[in-house]
DNA sequence: CGCAAGATTGACATCAATCAACTGAGGTGG
DNA sequence: CCACCTCAGTTGATTGATGTCAATCTTGCG
C-alpha cells in the first residue's frame, strides 16, 4: 500500500478497501528525487499526475523581475498535480524542497477511474477542491493580514496539515525551507520574514530554525493569525458516505 | 437551453448535444435575485449548487475586524459553488453584486452525472479547477504586484472572462461594483483604490465609472499587470476530446 | 583555511493606510 | 418642491509598515 496518507485526517475512512486497491494499482512507478529539483514547468503538457509519498514540494509563479510567489506547498499524502489531469497544462512551476519520494499516476488510469469508480472520482475531485480552499485562505492571508500574522498563519496551516498525516509531534515539525522561501510564500521580503520570525520568537509563539518549526504557543499563534482550521476539512469522511 | 454560456470560450465545444441536455435537465429551477443579496453563508450545509445565468456574484471572507477580502468574482456562465457539491460546507460567504438570474442544480443530480456521464463529470471538475487557477493568479497578484498593477490585473481578468461569454464589446463592460468592493478584491483600502483608478485614468489605460469599465489601452494595461491570459484556458476544448 | 549560503541587524526610502474634510448625486419626507 | 440625508467618490496631510541597501555574523564544507 503506497498511498496510505492520502486523505488521512480528512476523508480517508470514506475509501473502501477496493478503492484503496484501485488507487494503488493506478500507480505506475515510484521514485526518489533530490532537493531543489524541478518536477514540472509552466506550460508543460502533462501525461501523468504525481502523488507525494514523502517530503515537501512547492508550486510557484515568477514575476517579470524574477521574484517568486509560492502558490501552494505540499506535504506527504498530497496529490501534487492532480489538477493537471483535467487542465493538462499548468501555469506554474513545481519543484521539490527537500528530497522526496513520489509516485506517478498516468492520466489514462485516472480516466478509467472516472468511468468506473465514481465515488473514488469524487474523492479525487474533493482533494483538488481542498487545494482550492487553501488557495482561498492564502488570498485572505495576503490580502488582509500584516506580515507577522501572515507568517503565523502559514505555520498554523502547516502544523495542522502535518498533524493530519502524523508528522507533527511534540509541538515540532520539519519543514525544509529557507527564510527566503517562507518570505516567497507570505508575500514579504526575506529580510522582513526574518524580523517577523524574531517577533514570533520573542513573543514565545514559535521558533523556526534550520528547517524545524517548534510551536511554543499554538493558541496564541492561531489568535494572531485569525486561523480557523475548518477550511482544511478535518475528519470529513461522513461527507462521502455511500447511500 | 439554459446553460448556454457554460464553458463558452473555453471547452464548450467539448460538450456533446446529449451532455448539454443532461446538464440542462439537472436544473431544478431558475430564479431572479436582487442586488446585494446573500446566497449562502460560511458553514451552511449545501444541498444544491448554483449556476449563474446572468449578473455578477462575489465570494468573500471577512476578518475579525469586519474587513472583507473577495476571493472570487463570478460572471455569467460560471458555476458559482459547484465545489460545494464535494465540499458540502464552504468557508466563505456568497452574495450577489447586481441583480442576477440563477439556476439551481440539486446535488443528487450531480451524483447521477458522476455515475453516468464521466466525460461531463470531468468537464465539471475542469470548471472548478479553473476557479482554482484564478485563485492562484489572485495569490500572485496580491503577493507580488503593487496597488496599481493589482487593479490593472483585476480588470484584465474581467475583460478576458467577459469577452469569452460575449459581454465585452467595444472595449467596455459592465461590472456593478463600487470602488470599495474593487479594493476588497485587490487587498487595498477604498481610498487607495480611488487613487489607483486615477492613475490608470490619467495614463489613458482604463476608466471605471458608475459600474462601467472602459478599457482604453489593453496592451498597456496587460503590460503593467504582467497579465497573461493562459491561466483562463481560452479555447481548450481539444483537452476533452473523446478517444 | 577560506569560501559560500543563509541569517541577522541597522539606516533609510517608499508605498499604502489612516484620518479628515469636502463634493455630488439620488432619494425622501415635511 | 426643497431641505436634508446618505452613500459613493475625491482629495490632502500625516503616519506607519514594509522594502531596499548594505554590512556583519554564523555555519558547513571543500
Amino acid at each position: 500500500m503506497i498511498s496510505t496518507k492520502f486523505l488521512r485526517g480528512r476523508a480517508r475512512a470514506a475509501l473502501s478497501i477496493h478503492e484503496q486497491q484501485v488507487l494503488d494499482a493506478a500507480i505506475s512507478g515510484v521514485r526518489e528525487v533530490g532537493p531543489r529539483t524541478m518536477l514540472s514547468r509552466s506550460d508543460d503538457v502533462l501525461q501523468q499526475s504525481t502523488y507525494l509519498i514523502e517530503g515537501f514540494v512547492s508550486r510557484y509563479m515568477d514575476d517579470r523581475g524574477g521574484h517568486r510567489q509560492l502558490v501552494a506547498i505540499h506535504v506527504p499524502g498530497d496529490f501534487i498535480d492532480l489538477h493537471g489531469f483535467a487542465l493538462k497544462r499548468l501555469n506554474h512551476d513545481v519543484a521539490t524542497l527537500g528530497p522526496v519520494r513520489i509516485a506517478t499516476v498516468p492520466h489514462p488510469a485516472l480516466t478509467r477511474i472516472m468511468a468506473e469508480e465514481p465515488h473514488l472520482a469524487r474523492l479525487l475531485w474533493f482533494s483538488t477542491l481542498l487545494d482550492a480552499a487553501m488557495h482561498r485562505e492564502w488570498i485572505f492571508r495576503l490580502g488582509r493580514l500584516d506580515a507577522t500574522a501572515r507568517v503565523a498563519h502559514f505555520f498554523c496551516e502547516l502544523a495542522t496539515r502535518l498533524d493530519m498525516v502524523g508528522l507533527y509531534e511534540g509541538g515540532r515539525f520539519a519543514l525544509p525551507i529557507t527564510q527566503s522561501e517562507l518570505a516567497e510564500a507570505c508575500g514579504v521580503t526575506g529580510v522582513h520574514a526574518n524580523r517577523t520570525l524574531r517577533v514570533l520568537r520573542e513573543q514565545g509563539m514559535l521558533v523556526f530554525r534550520e528547517g524545524v518549526a517548534e510551536v511554543l504557543d499554538l493558541p496564541a499563534l492561531k489568535r494572531l493569525a485569525q486561523f480557523d482550521d475548518s477550511y482544511l476539512y478535518p475528519n470529513s469522511a461522513e461527507l462521502f458516505e455511500r447511500n
